[in-house]
RNA sequence: GCCACCUUAGCUCAGAUGGUAGAGCGGCUCACUCGUAAUGAGCAGGUCGUCGGUUCGAAUCCGACAGGUGGCUCCA
């Protein structure tokens, strides 16, 4: 028989028999690899573990720890889901049911339309898939037999991928359930242990919503139980730290449907952290080398025609408004007005660069299917800034921008990012050759920073290129604030210039910048991040006094009043309520600190502290509680 | 915008099969004067999202609209 080579990946290499399967070699391997390999990467090619080789090569296996692993975990536990629903509803047609970064889904059109009852239905006729440990089987088919397979089956949806396909496709097997599918997958349904159906959702087919709507049930699954179990407790985290839950709770925000879906209410404790928020934001700025310039909320309707947003941006503005037989639209964007500052005095080479910054109030129309809290809304405050430079000044302007922006959302407690670049989309203007040269300017930018990025390909704005960065908040989430882009277009169409050193007239690029992207956005996201609990600097009430009795309101007001005089936010609570129920209350509302007088802290002039989350940090001289808190707020902790 | 689901007091939620509303928290009042996450009692508070229909009778059934939630598409 003949033999072949398979080398492992520390090097070491082995012979075998031909037609050797990876779960063969498995059977000889440590028992922790044995238990956690669901399939086997041979030569860069994932395969299932059941597939003979027949020729020498590098083998690693995929075990359900790797991201690879789970990819394929949660894809067999799709089909397994799609299975159980053929079982339950035989008319069901199935589309794509691929994993996803958490868990996996299928598309389905059925006409029945599924609730959560259904869900658990469909859950139990999982478990009883996965019990009769079904293996997985691979077959190829001619594309011809692949084809009336799934016809007879009634399965149009992958009747019309199959014709799509440039290879022969391939169809796997679990006892009698078919699907077309790329593979690999785990060797049997018996290794979908634990799973949960999470939620239903509408969504098109391929994507357009010109096509047919399916609907597409979202579910997870995992090997083991801890790490379901730890899943499920993750998304209820994630459910109590919901800025909107918490923006009720702590009274922050509203929206409020008399008003209009997606136009914000920012209540006096938000407004307060709004009001931190953007006063460290200018005074960064200012020390940025930025300038400040502030723009009307409505401008003609033909500026936006000027400047090209009402064609490539008209969708999501509002309708124009008629004022003396002209027609005004509100802004979506900052940029026109700012060039038209430009434009009002003639530039030397000499005032570039110039960077001019606004927090800009702009009004999107968003469908309504989109809206969600403050993280999409219509009526929104960018931090806004436009950089007009010389072509010489582009790669040092870009530079300084991307340190800038990492700098200060640093302060606000992210510190771990994400980066994109996003290259040109199927809707642009301008020439590709600026294209180019914009894109480059990005990604040198970034490399000069040391940043690593990945491309986001198709998704820059219509004038240019852009860098997007992705915050990572306390829980590992991802959230799109910042973004930096190139634009040549409207410096061409207003026709911005200045005079160069030889006399002449040039044209300036432009950046357009926003760090927190919209207020509302970042507020919502940092709301999240604190889970409500904002550091000393921002909450809007840093200390409540809580008198145990009202013999002490006299040197709790005293305390309040100096607290209030040194520039520290202080709450008295003298209500008649035992000071268990002050603490409680202050404690749910996230208060970072508590003093707590009683008759020991009246004689002796001191204050009993209690630290939010921290508890009891006993006995303090007002002097030196004060002077820490005053630490703590000027270095941001 | 599309698909599904939801909307009852300031908040969280009960209100089988239609007989026109209830709790807890919060608020107010009173009593209590209390030591590190809920003192007790009382009171007030609701056109049951809006409009229309079915019915002797609608929070409950039907329809339209509005708003919200989960997604799709889009995005700061």
């Amino acid at each position: 028989m003949d033999k072949i080579k398979i080398t492992f990946p520390d090097g070491k290499s082995r012979e075998f028999d031909a037609g050797v399967t990876a779960m063969d070699i498995l059977q000889q391997m440590p028992g922790r690899l044995r238990k956690e390999s669901i399939a086997v990467k041979f030569n860069d090619q994932l395969l299932d573990l059941n597939k003979p080789l027949n020729e020498d090569g590098t083998l690693e296996f995929i075990t359900i720890t790797s991201a690879e692993g789970m990819d394929i975990f949660w894809h067999s536990s799709a089909h397994v889901m799609a299975h159980a629903i053929k079982n339950l509803y035989p008319e069901a047609k199935f589309a794509f049911g691929p994993p996803v970064e958490n868990g996996f889904y299928y598309d389905v059109d059925l006409d029945k339309s599924l609730n959560p009852e259904d869900l658990q239905k469909i859950e139990a006729e999982m478990q009883s898939i996965v019990q009769a440990d079904h293996p997985f089987e691979r077959k190829s088919f001619s594309k011809q037999e692949a084809v009336e397979l799934f016809k007879e089956k009634g399965e149009t949806f992958k009747v019309e991928q199959i014709e799509r396909l440039g290879e022969p496709p391939s169809v796997y097997r679990e006892g009698d359930f078919y699907d077309l599918c790329r593979g690999p997958h785990v060797p049997s349904t018996k290794y979908i242990k634990y799973f949960k159906l999470l939620n239903i959702a509408g969504a098109y087919w391929l994507g357009d919503e010109k096509n047919p709507q399916l609907q597409r049930v979202y579910g997870i699954a995992f090997p083991k139980k801890s790490r379901l179990d730890d899943y499920l407790v993750r998304l209820e985290e994630a459910k109590q730290r919901d800025h909107r839950k918490l923006g009720k709770e702590l009274d922050l925000f509203s929206i409020n449907d008399q008003i209009g879906p997606g136009l914000v209410l920012w209540h006096p404790k938000g407004a307060f952290i709004r009001h931190q928020i953007e006063s460290y934001w200018k005074e960064r700025h200012l020390e940025g080398g930025y300038d400040f310039v502030h723009s009307p909320h409505i401008a003609k309707a033909d500026l936006w025609n000027a400047s090209g947003h009402l064609d490539f941006f008209g969708e999501n503005m509002f309708s124009p408004m008629d004022v003396d037989e002209m027609q005004y639209i509100v802004k979506p964007m900052n940029c026109p007005f700012h060039l038209q500052i430009y434009k009002s005095v003639t530039k030397s080479y000499r005032d570039l660069p110039i960077r001019w910054a606004e927090l800009g109030t702009v009004y999107r129309y968003e469908r309504s299917g989109v809206l969600h809290g403050l993280l999409r809304v219509r009526g929104f405050t960018q931090d806004d800034a436009h950089i007009f430079c010389r072509p010489d000044q582009l790669n040092a302007e870009v530079v300084r921008v991307i340190r800038f922006s990492v700098s200060i959302l640093e302060a606000f407690g992210f510190s771990d990012y994400d980066v994109f670049v996003s290259t040109r989309p199927e809707n642009y203007v301008g020439t590709l050759e600026n294209w180019q040269t914009a894109t480059r300017a990005l990604k040198e930018g970034l490399e000069e920073c040391g940043i690593e990025y990945a491309i986001d390909p198709g998704e820059g704005v219509f004038y240019g290129p852009k860098i997007d960065i992705k915050i990572r908040d306390s829980i590992g989430r991802s959230w799109q604030c910042s973004t930096i882009q190139v634009d040549f277009n409207e410096p061409e169409r207003f026709d911005l210039n200045f005079i160069g050193q030889d006399g002449e007239k040039h044209r300036p690029i432009m950046i357009h910048r926003a760090l927190l992207g919209s207020l509302e956005r970042f507020f919502g996201v940092l709301i999240e991040h604190y889970a409500g609990a904002f550091p000393l600097w921002l909450a809007p009430v840093q200390v409540a006094v809580l008198p145990i009795t009202e013999h002490q309101y006299k040197y709790a007001l005293q305390i309040h009043e100096k607290l209030l005089a040194q520039g520290i936010r202080s709450q008295l609570d003298d209500r008649s309520e035992k000071v268990g129920y002050k603490i409680r209350q202050a404690s749910t509302l996230k208060i970072p600190y508590m003093f707590i007088v009683g008759p020991k802290e009246v004689e002796d002039k001191t204050l009993s502290v209690r630290r939010h989350k921290e508890g009891d940090l006993g006995t303090f001289q007002y002097a030196g509680i004060v002077e820490k808190i005053k630490k703590q707020v000027s270095s941001k902790q």
